[in-house]
Order: C-alpha cells, then sequence, then structure tokens
DNA sequence: AATTCATTAACCGCTACGGTCAAAAGAATT
DNA sequence: AATTCTTTTGACCGTAGCGGTTAATGAATT
C-alpha cells in the first residue's frame, strides 16, 4: 500500500473516489475490482498493485472515511455558534463541503453501515463507534426554546430542518448543480423558517 | 409468467417484494436469481419456473410498478384540494401508503431511472414517461401566491417543503417507525409550517 | 395406484471474478 | 543511444458461481 500512498494526492483522490463509489453502490462483495479500475480509468492489474487485495483496499477505505469524519467532526468543535439555526446551516455546509471534496464518501459511509460481508465484517464495528453522525449531534445540542414563537414547537423545528437537511443532502447524491447554488438556496430557506419561527425580538 | 399470475396474492407479493429488494439494490446485472429466491423463501428453480428468465421477471416488475404509480396518480387526482400545504400532505401520504404496501417500490423504481444494461434499457424508456413523480406535480402546480405572508416567497416554501417529504420519505426507508407515527408527525410540520406562513386571515 | 402438479437438489456450460506475471511503455541516467 | 529503473498493462490461471435445465421428490386428486 506504500505504492499507492506515495502516489500525487490528486490521482490518490481519483482512484479512492472510485473505490468508494463502487463499493458504496454495491457492497464488498459485489464491488469488482474491474469495476472500480474502469470508473478511475485504470487497470484493474494496477489496482492490485498498490493494494494487493480487495479486502486491503476496502479496510484502508474504511481508515481513511473514518480519518476524515473524525477531523471534520473535531472541526465542527471549534465553530461554536450560538444560534439553532446557524448551528444547522453550519453543520449543513460542512458536510457539503466534505461531500464536495469526496462526492462518493457520503454513500460509502452508509453502505459500510448495512454491510455484512463475513470477510470485512468485524473490521467496521471500528468505525462505526467513531463515525457519529455530524447532524444530529448538532441538531440534538441545547436548543434554546425560549427564542420561538409561543405555539411553535421547538422539536417540530428540530424536525423538520434535520428531514429538511437529508433531503437537501440526498438531492446532492446525484444531480449536477453547485454546491454553492445548493448552499444559498438552504441559507435561504433556513432564514426564511427563523424569520417567522422566532420572536420579533431575536431576529438580530 | 401465468403460473406466477396464479398464485395468490400475498405470495405474488413476497416474491415481487423480494425480487424488487435485490433489483433495486444493486441493479439488473448484479441481481442475481439465487439472491431473489433467497430473500423470497424459495428455491432458485421455482423463480426460473415462474418467470422462465431473469429477463422476463425484471419487465414483468417494471410493468406491475408502473401500473400501480399510474394508479395512485390517478388516485390523486381526485382529490383535489384546494389548498397548497393540504395538497402536499395528501400526496405524501399517498406515497407512504404505497411504500407501506410495497416497501422495496420505491427503492426499485429509482434503481430503474439509473439502470443502463444494454439487455433491458430499451424497455426502461417506456415506463420513465409514464410514471412521473408524483411529489413534483402536486408542489408544482399552481400555488396560491396570495395567501402567504408578505415576504415568504412560496418559491422557497415548495423547496422546503419538497425536500422535507424526501428526508422523511429517506428516513422510512430503513427503520421500523410506523407509518402512522410518521404521518402524524408529518402533519403537524406541515401544519406549524402553514400556521406561521400564511396571513392570520387564511388559517381557516 | 395412477395421475397431476408444485417444488427442489443436483447438475451443466460458461462467464467472469480475484489475483499473478512477463513484458510493454515511459522516465531517468549514463 | 544504450541502459537501467519504474510504472502500467494485456493476457493468463484456477475457480466460484451465474443463468438456466432436468430428473426426481412429494403432496394432493381421482
Amino acid at each position: 500500500m506504500e505504492k499507492f500512498l506515495a502516489l500525487p494526492q490528486e490521482r490518490q483522490d481519483i482512484i479512492a473516489a472510485a473505490a468508494m463509489s463502487v463499493f458504496g453502490a454495491v457492497g464488498y462483495k459485489k464491488a469488482y475490482i474491474s469495476d472500480i479500475a474502469a470508473a478511475a480509468g485504470i487497470s484493474k492489474a494496477l489496482v492490485f498493485h498498490y493494494f494487493g487485495s480487495k479486502k486491503t483496499l476496502y479496510l484502508y477505505l474504511i481508515e481513511y472515511t473514518g480519518k476524515i469524519m473524525a477531523a471534520s467532526v473535531q472541526e465542527q468543535r471549534n465553530t461554536e455558534s450560538a444560534d439553532f439555526f446557524e448551528k444547522i446551516v453550519e453543520a449543513a455546509k460542512l458536510k457539503l463541503s466534505i461531500m464536495n471534496r469526496y462526492p462518493a464518501m457520503a454513500g460509502f459511509l452508509a453502505s459500510i453501515y448495512y454491510e455484512d460481508d463475513p470477510a470485512v465484517a468485524s473490521e467496521i464495528q471500528e468505525l462505526l463507534s467513531k463515525g457519529e453522525d455530524v447532524r444530529m449531534q448538532i441538531a440534538l445540542s441545547g436548543t434554546d426554546e425560549s427564542k420561538f414563537k409561543d405555539g411553535v414547537d421547538p422539536k417540530l423545528v428540530i424536525n423538520i430542518l434535520v428531514k429538511f437537511t437529508e433531503g437537501v443532502m440526498g438531492s446532492r447524491l446525484d444531480n449536477l448543480v453547485s454546491i454553492d447554488a445548493i448552499m444559498l438556496e438552504f441559507s435561504q430557506c433556513v432564514d426564511l423558517l427563523r424569520n417567522n419561527l422566532y420572536k420579533e425580538e431575536f431576529l438580530k
């Protein structure tokens, strides 16, 4: 695997993205090295040259994504936005930026959760315990309920925002709209909600 | 295929669900009859006895789901709710009820969209042209903009609701929460939005 | 008991998988 | 330009397992 790590970063990204994409789409067993190689635009033999075996590649990806997730959560902790809506937006921005750099990662991480092939099942638990979902951590942490208008249930607002965010993230998986456009739209929507759900006096 | 159609409905449902689930998860080529048979709790040979070939089974499912979709859209047309929010709720209810009866159908339909195996590619266009997405039809049809408060952009509201709905539907795919609970929560959220985004005089 | 029909285990030919390797194709060095 | 060294691949191997068939099993019907 040293061979692979000696490659220029850009090349590593291409290959890792191809592998994550294929593994994520069909799971460990049905993810064929030939598919991954084709997606990366290299020969099958070269993949084996870099990683030695399919299992090694898979485990490398788990470790790799785990590190990125951990670093992201860390980064999130540093931006201590006070306001509830701001937190949501920050979390979404972070996740979108990750998905921008590693477009296939979300699908890969999701697939790990369901993977049950005995060849790799045991090694998976490790990552799962570490890489908690970013959004939930943010959304569920101390909401300042007093800011909401009377009659507005904060739990429902959280639910709307979480599901809305999931919907936005989901739509990103396929299509071709730019990150910036999505993020702008997202911010506007969140603003609209804040403007109409917060009491007047808390609108900045 | 007459053999299959002669089966009790419940049995047909089990087998169709298993097939949709596997096809939907991994696509036509990597969906093995042995996997489908195992998921349905029957032998591989029996699947061939019912359908003759993998392709026949696949095409049958496309036709089958197409009919259900068409019937649903029809049913939707009959419930002419006047109000925008009500329309959203009605559409979501309809889709949830379909997903309740045919849990694997959403995934299967989604997968059809990306299917590019030459063995079945041509036959797929047929369904795609017919089975337009239910939500969009509803959401984008004549919105009564005048009801919204000043400063509330209806496009953003539609976006929030569509993405929120997608998020709700997506969460349904995995977990075990009951349809009713989801639907109740969903209605509450939509109500909350209406109560805060409509002008006072339109809140019934 | 003979007939019919649903169901399957065992099988067949063949595709294509994971993995190897010798050699082609480039770079770098002399 | 010849030589060495590294990167990359086409062709190959053994084998797992695919789509599909068939003979046999068993339950029900007459």
